[in-house]
RNA sequence: CGAGUCGGCCGGGUAAUCGCGGCAGGUCAAACUGUCGAGGAAAGUCCGGACUCCAUAGGGCAAGAGUGGUGGAUAACAUCCACCUGGGGUGACCCACGGGAAAGUGCAACAGAAAGUAAACCGCCGAGCAAUCGGUAAGGGUGAAACGGUGAGGUAAGAGCUCACCAGCGCAUGUGGUGACACAAGCGGCUAGGUAAACCCCACUCGGAGCAAGACCAAGAGUGACCUUCGGGUCCAGUGCAGGUGACGGCCCGUCAUAUACCUGCGGGUAGGUUGCAAGAGGUCGUUGGUAACAGCGAUCGCAGAUGGAUGAUUACCGUUAGUUUCGGCUAACACAGAAUCCGGCUUAUAGGCCGGCUCGCCAC
RNA sequence: GGUCGAUUGGCGCAGUUGGUUAGCGCGCUUCCUUGACAUGGAAGAGGUCACAGGUUCGAGUCCUGUAUCGACCA
């Protein structure tokens, strides 16, 4: 779980998010990102139940967070950021995941 | 030593760095400190309870649902233990939705002469020139299933028609057992088929809904407000309007109500907080009673509580398995699976490993 | 988290006291009709009744478990 602050918790924020977001790819998820007036840049995971069991759902969120976590610095203050994970995140190491999330977010500055 | 059978347990470990949630301390608030933080199935939601609301879940009838050998355990159960009966195995042991088919009704396709109290297709025997008629359930054939088996007597041929033994059925008796039931000897008539996860009968049990139950607090009121690219969108949760009527899910009693209730229709509309919510039929050890399930007593432990939802990420070393090897290592993988009110079970998924009881076979002393 | 429902040819559906070979419509294939097509006509293929076990002589149907899909809750 990230700091309360970085969270996104509010259904309608989150359907606004990811209805209005601009979309950014990467083999393994997809953000939508919404620009905002916010002091912090916030997130929320989205994984479906074709990605895995709640095992599998439950390791792939926890790495994304971790992954949030050391790039925070890279991502622009004020953002909401939802996660979309897609079912090929299986296969991906964490350094993958890394180096995805990078590079993506470097699409969105 | 080998083969088997039953039961129990574990189901990766250690360290470092960086993080998350609860509680306690601390602080105006933070920072910070300490401590705790998934499972044997947390799963499926198939049973049973606790708890909450409906009246305290009331009395009776009807309907419906469930259970189904006996005795016990338990808060309760479809669970567990012991035993009985039937079946399987040399044996340890395993399997069984295991009441009633002489209370009644129904069903049995196709084949077959006939599918349940009757019946003659072939065959056999007798009569007759023959057609055919009569006797016959031992033999053939059909079928999942065809009205006891073996032997002897008997007969025109046969047949429980008669007899002996065996199997099976009914009745009452004795002995043992709490009981299911077992054993013994006796009498009877010689035959009663299958299906109740078909209706049904018998005995016993069951009110309904479910923590999104329920309680409290704040906010909100409508021919509403705001934004708009004119398509629509946003906000306020548990609401507004109209009509009807007593309600308690079928009926009677009974209880509560006379509109702040209930029902119907149309429209609007969304996922605030606190609580319920972590000490419970609790775990471990010992001891007593009991064949056992389990129960009593004593000591001891404090053991998850999230809400877009914590319980983690990375690295190193070790462990296990597989591959490879120049025997130093190297590479890859590490089961099923993630709490959501809580307990007792059942069922299903599960790599690999450990321990113990018992049985059978072989060998040695 | 809780409460329910469904699964039958490619698609949509029937299939009741369990019984001979599981049907219907659309679609598909071949042939006929036409100069050619549509329509029409004739013939045909296509099913492990979601999966596994049980009851029964016999299961799409009855019982139990598993899987997948869907609906509802204030």
């Amino acid at each position: 779980m990230l700091p309360a602050a970085l969270r996104l918790s509010a259904t309608t924020q989150i359907t606004a998010t990811l209805r209005a977001g601009r979309r950014h790819a990467s083999p393994y998820f997809v953000l939508h990102v919404v620009k905002t007036n916010d002091s912090n840049a916030k997130f929320a995971f989205a994984v479906n139940k074709k990605v895995g069991n709640s095992v599998v759902r439950h390791r792939i969120t926890r790495q994304l967070r971790e992954v949030v976590q050391h790039n925070l610095s890279l991502v622009p203050v004020g953002s909401h950021i939802v996660i979309r994970a897609l079912p090929s995140i299986r296969q991906a190491s964490f350094a993958q995941l890394g180096q995805a999330f990078s590079e993506t977010i470097g699409k969105v500055n």
